[in-house]
DNA sequence: GCCTCGCGTTGATCTGCGTCAAGGAGCCGC
DNA sequence: GCGGCTCCTTGACGCAGATCAACGCGAGGC
């Protein structure tokens, strides 16, 4: 018997899956086990087209893919981000929405996604786990639009910052508290698409936040952040819990 | 035996739910009869503040409420428009996300959250049928986004109108074909919220749509629409499948 | 009648960010 | 070494949309 958690270990794979349920037991894990299977990706590879019939649900093990929209003349918009534990994928679609890009080396755990749907549909704490972390995204999704709609260019990049850092002390299960450092793992024509800027427009903030000692920089994609309350404090956020994971 | 359906009418409400399940039967349905009761609200009025305790769930059944988040400067974005038939709620989640206002005079069918839930876990058609709406307002959600990162005023607002005619549409299960016209159920201002930019932009690019002849309007809120491709056009989104419910 | 209030329109001006352009740093292949 | 990449930075300039301000219109109160 499994210890009851919200996070279930899936065989081999490096990370506790978060598409599993929460109140598991032997028997599901190992049909999961059954239907699941890995598949590698090159970093700048698509995964999916828009409009794809698709044949996986997933999570990401490691590595990062990126959820785009694109307009005819070319305007680009990301609308989603998706870093280890994150699910891909709409059961009981047929189809995907929007383009999903290995925006890094990508390595996915998948489940077929018929035998995945049944599962769902006979176990309900499967369609519950699932339901918790679509609303999960849903909530990130209208941050995000307050982010679009309404934020600066600096209160923009130093959102993403924070987001990044957040995501990334939750990944590793520890606190983020004083001085931290984060590793930026987009370009910065990536975090334009993030952010609804350009590239120029983030590479300028960037300098900015580094010349008033909101960051400083090792490298291009290296941040350190001497103080993370200052960091909120430019993102524009009502700073409730802070880094609190 | 209720007959198999995706919308199952509930009691006196004049909308068919969608929050009730795909394959219900009499059971599920006399459950739900017994934990609902209706809530009446002016327009204007909070129903829910950000980080309140939630206390029920359930649909619009007439008006339209908002979702909004606010910056402490008093930047405002709405985040979730809420017409008939809509879910509220957060099921599984103690507190609201986001400020829930009603628009207009509003009347919701609502659900004690304690016995809903109950529901959910026991049924698991409930719990799939929420999970699908709710990757309906994710898709919902991205499609936002990319209106509010990328698009011009003109577009936001070419896009509003055609979101708006197109609820409309499905609301009364027609189909929009050839000229149109709509009630904007939004004020200038709830229009610029709406859409991440200010009451004035917007006053601005509906008169220049009107001079355009790609709009006209009878009153302040009352818009035809001579061409519907001529908006989605305008709206630049890639017209796929246009005005098809 | 008049006044007020909410909502909408329009004009003048300002500014944040986009656009265009040039150049630097690191990396790989040869 | 050199050329050709990709990624990033910085500068000069222009414009879409924000800001500030005035005014129009209809509804409601008295």
């Amino acid at each position: 018997m499994i210890e009851h958690s919200v996070h279930v270990q899936c065989g081999e794979c490096p990370i506790r899956h978060r598409a599993v349920c929460a109140r598991c037991d032997t028997d599901e894990l190992s049909r999961l086990e059954q239907i699941k299977y890995y598949r590698s990706f090159q970093a700048g590879q698509t995964i999916i087209w828009s409009g794809d019939r698709m044949e996986f649900v997933g999570s990401v093990v490691s590595g990062i893919a990126s959820l785009t929209q694109t307009m005819e003349d070319g305007r680009r918009q990301m609308v989603g981000l998706l870093l280890p534990s994150d699910f891909v994928g709409r059961p009981g679609r047929p189809t995907a929405a929007f383009d999903v890009t290995a925006t890094t080396d990508l390595v996915m755990c998948c489940f077929r996604k018929k035998p995945f749907e049944e599962l769902m549909s006979t176990t309900p704490h499967v369609a519950q786990r699932l339901l918790e972390m679509t609303l999960d995204e849903l909530d990130a999704a209208r941050e995000w639009m307050l982010l679009l709609g309404r934020k600066t260019a600096r209160e923009k990049i130093a959102s993403l910052i924070s987001i990044i850092a957040r995501r990334d002390a939750a990944l590793h299960h520890r606190r983020a508290s004083g001085a931290l450092s984060v590793d930026l793992p987009l370009t910065r024509e990536e975090m334009a698409d993030y952010l609804g800027l350009t590239l120029e427009t983030v590479s300028r903030q960037i300098s900015a936040l580094k010349r008033d000692g909101v960051i400083s920089l090792e490298g291009n994609r290296h941040v350190t952040v001497p103080d993370i309350d200052r960091l909120l404090e430019e993102a524009g956020d009502d700073n409730d819990g802070g880094m609190l994971v």
